[in-house]
DNA sequence: AAATTGCCTTACAGCCAATGTAAGTTGATA
DNA sequence: TATCAACTTACATTGGCTGTAAGGCAATTT
């Protein structure tokens, strides 16, 4: 069954809202702790988000923008807020929705059932930088271009992209690729990037990966 | 460069949405034959669809069902109807979004920009029954489960995907895994398609693939 | 009920992509 | 220029994928 986590500090409206979903069959959640809201929703998960804007300590676009750098999830802003420019800039931010309350639970339902349904199978896409990773399939896409990595290199990459835009050190890409390493040849690693590299330039990403001397490697920043 | 295509009756509008685009650096293309717009749509192929609800000849939602049904392409219902049934309606039929003329430029520019990067990466997804398969990486997603098929059962699935919801024959299926199965050995489909079940049945889907006896196979009907 | 046809199951051997190891080369930094 | 990190190329091994083959089961027909 679909989770659906709430965040909105009107009690009366989130249970209302709680109601809405719980009546079609799903699985409804209010987000309590709002001072650690953001904790909160990375630890539940859920299968979609739907995110006020008007809350204490805490502004919802900054919830948007925290949630969507950490995990794939759809958001739905909803809201008092009746401004185009703050509509404009939550879907700038990564919101995938916005509507305007007071709003009909039949529309609430419709919008939030198409963006599941959207989302089911790109679940496990992460994105850095100007690429996109599958988590299970290990296909990268880059300006359109898709290709399937071998499994060593997507999960190279899938490190890479989860660290983004920091930089992995090469210790932990050995650790995460190949446990501890003690018995390994030293230049595992190496030869991998030089491999995931090549693949890359199949769709003229090779240049994503840069390295850092001393340090690791990281993908290359930039706007999609 | 992206791709928007536009089905639009009232000239100036559409002139005046074709600029909004092109403005921002969009590469923006008219739907001129109102008469076959579903087949100039499929023949553009563009990365996404803004239509009109009022149209002569044909109505928007049959557009919208039509086109969905074929590719998976994001959609942008923008009419003048301002009704919650025609939201509904729209957006259950696999509209991504619904705005009302008037609309401001830069509301429709974010929400088909949003639209945009959601779908990058899943452009190549099959739907089929309550299964999507991704035709690069033959990813299969079914209630939330995942996993990565091998080439034969992955183009077997694929083929089956694409028929959906009709029976895809057996000689159809072999030729296109195999091309004029002249030296053939005659059991290749059945073994195959007893390789693509058992691994199907690692995420519960193995009764998915249907035999038709005397015809072929096809994938159980079913809402997702 | 027996026969026939179509589909399923299991086993096996060949093949190829992917991978770890190794050794030699390039390039940056001090 | 010396040194070390990173890159390149080559090679042998391995394991999953695939087509072939043969025997069994089930549905349809006579």
């Amino acid at each position: 069954m679909k989770t659906i986590a709430i965040v909105e500090d009107d009690e009366f409206l989130l249970e209302e809202i709680i109601n809405t979903f719980e009546s079609r069959g799903m699985n409804a959640v209010g987000v309590s702790d709002l001072k650690n809201a953001v904790r909160e929703i990375i630890k539940l998960s859920p299968d979609l988000l739907v995110l006020d804007l008007n809350l204490p300590y805490q502004n919802g676009l900054e919830i948007c923008t925290a949630v969507k750098s950490k995990i794939n999830m759809p958001i739905l802003i909803l809201t008092a807020r009746d401004s185009l420019g703050d509509e404009i800039c939550a879907i700038n931010l990564g919101a995938d929705d916005y509507l305007t309350k007071p709003c009909h639970p039949d529309r609430l339902i419709a919008r939030a059932q198409r963006l599941l349904s959207t989302y089911e199978g790109s679940l496990n896409l992460v994105r850095a930088g100007m690429l996109t990773v599958d988590s299970v399939s290990y296909k990268v896409s880059y300006k359109g271009e898709n290709m399937v990595l071998p499994e060593t290199s997507g999960k190279i990459l899938l490190t890479l992209a989860k660290a983004y835009p920091e930089t992995a050190a090469k210790e932990e890409l050995v650790k995460t690729l190949w446990g501890t390493g003690e018995f390994l040849d030293p230049n595992i690693l190496e030869v991998n990037i030089a491999r995931l590299r090549k693949s890359l330039s199949e769709i003229g990403a090779d240049s994503a990966v840069i390295t850092v001397r001393g340090e690791g490697y990281k993908i290359a920043e930039g706007e999609v």
